[in-house]
DNA sequence: TTTATTATCAACTTTATATTGATAATCAGA
DNA sequence: TCTGATTATCAATATAAAGTTGATAATAAA
């Protein structure tokens, strides 16, 4: 037996005076509405109605029981509305972590504008660059970049993440500008804590050695610092466009070997589940899918 | 799906941090914890966990209707054990439809000793000798007299209810002592409205011719005054023992023909129903059946 | 890596539900 | 008083759901 049902039986029952004109307005027929009642009586203990077949009459205990289990359903109903506008209306606090480089740049304008188009949603935005268990830490979406190792999660591909290799224009005029892989081992490398492209690429041997030296060498977990670094002539840094292609455009790096361009990484929205997925997390994913476009603008230089 | 059930198993799980041990403190098995908070998921349209394999967490909505559900339990909770209190506990106000007569003369012992042994009993007693619906209007228990006829209530026989002729010695002395129903028709019949000893009895007839005759007889709905009238002189009465008990056992009345006294009817108390009775109600039936006894007090003359 | 724990799935058995038609009780009006 | 209409409930059956068991994938700890 759904007790709430039963209790919805008898509440309409004494409401509608007859079990006939309560089964009407609940959709059903006069007999399950007797068996609900019933059943609700048994499982009681009391009998809640006096009934003959032309009239109903509450008990002293059916009086009790009516009246709060009117507020009970009454409860439940509200609960239930306000979790369905929660779900259909997007509201709530929506909390995202996000990459530190990529968000400082490229975050304000999109968030600004989601939050135009979904007023009721608060948005929590936490910087980190480590990779965060989003359910652990409580997160509705964490963007990534990289290439992603399969999971439990989800993971929807917002755009490409080119990575060039790129030195200032007076580093390059001193120590002249590589034609191929081979001649980078004369150049120093500003390396990213994290960088990853993958084995078997033909810069991969280069950046691994620069890695282990320890003259005067540069490595930094942020890749903006390392790309004003390389403004300032410290030397060759790999590094995703969206932190370097201001400067390329400006003609303050210079884009070295794009022949040996690495394979694309990509930007990610990852999150924990497909069904039943909060709107304002299913609305950010689909506002933030095509933002960028297939060519993302900080790929224009 | 039972939602109190679900909502059951849904806080378990949230309170207890697993479906394990959620499914453990409710008796069940994981599984079915893990389909119950899936069916409720599924119903509100939300997720409300976010599972994985080792860890449960609650989303937004989960924490919302985690707070109304929790509250919404233990008012259920709270509404049955009342009910339950009021069923075990007989307690509540117990209204009874009496006979007028026989209440005033014999009732109080047996209401005070009830309330003695029930003392969270109210009584609201209601003399009434019209045949009252009960359920219409609101009765517990009717003590009715008579033969009842089979009805859809049930009737439990109380005592045995006596019907004597009796008239005052000294009217005796003047009328002469009737040795016969024939030679009743000399004498007056002091006549209650609703007699009914049943077609066929010896005394039948004289009942109906006198109830005809309208020169200076005496009819009245109410049995008292027809003994006192009896006592004074004024004829012969047909009349309950339990009203003339005490004036035959005193000589203030003298029973005559008591080899035609009529079959004795009943005291009966009648209620609606015999499964899932309040507790209230089966207590006073439990205690009124037996206290008057196989031959009642006022029978004893 | 291996082992243990955990949530969930899938298939099945058992139980409950809802539907239909029938019945007894009651009331209204002839 | 009788007939027809209304009403609650019962009984039987077809359908759906609940609960059980064993298996699987994912994760954490040893």
């Amino acid at each position: 037996m759904d007790r709430i049902e039963a209790m919805r039986a008898f509440v309409a029952v004494v409401n509608e005076g007859t079990f006939t004109r309560a089964a009407d307005r609940l959709d059903t027929s006069p007999q399950l509405v007797s068996k609900y009642v019933s059943q609700l009586e048994a499982h009681l203990g009391v009998r809640l109605l006096n009934r003959t077949t032309r009239r109903t009459h509450l008990t002293e205990a059916g009086t009790h029981y009516h009246q709060r289990a009117q507020q009970v359903l009454a409860d439940i109903d509200d609960m239930e509305n306000q979790l369905g506008n929660l779900q259909t209306q997007a509201q709530g606090l929506l909390r995202i972590s996000a990459p530190v480089s990529f968000a400082i740049r490229h975050m304000a304008p999109l968030l600004s504008e989601f939050q135009k188009a979904h007023p009721a949603v608060g948005i929590d935005l936490q910087l980190n660059d480590r990779k965060v268990d989003i359910l652990e830490e409580g997160f509705d979406i964490a963007l990534r970049i990289g290439h992603l190792k399969n999971s439990s999660l989800i993971a929807k591909r917002l755009a490409p993440v080119r990575l060039v290799l790129c030195a200032s224009p007076d580093y390059l005029k001193q120590h002249g500008t590589p034609q191929s892989p081979e001649e980078l081992s004369h150049h120093r490398y500003l390396q990213y804590s994290y960088m990853d492209i993958g084995p078997g690429h033909p810069l991969q041997k280069w950046l691994q050695t620069q890695g282990r030296k320890s003259d005067g060498s540069m490595i930094s977990n942020n890749g903006d610092v390392l790309v004003e670094s390389a403004i300032a002539g410290a030397g060759v840094a790999l590094q995703p466009t969206f932190i370097a292609g201001d400067a390329i455009k400006d003609g303050k790096l210079q884009v070295i070997l794009p022949e040996y361009e690495p394979q694309p990484m990509a930007l990610y929205a990852v999150y924990a589940h497909r069904q039943l997925l909060a709107s304002k997390v299913r609305g950010f994913i689909d506002f933030v899918d095509g933002f960028f476009g297939k060519t993302p603008y900080w790929d224009q230089f």
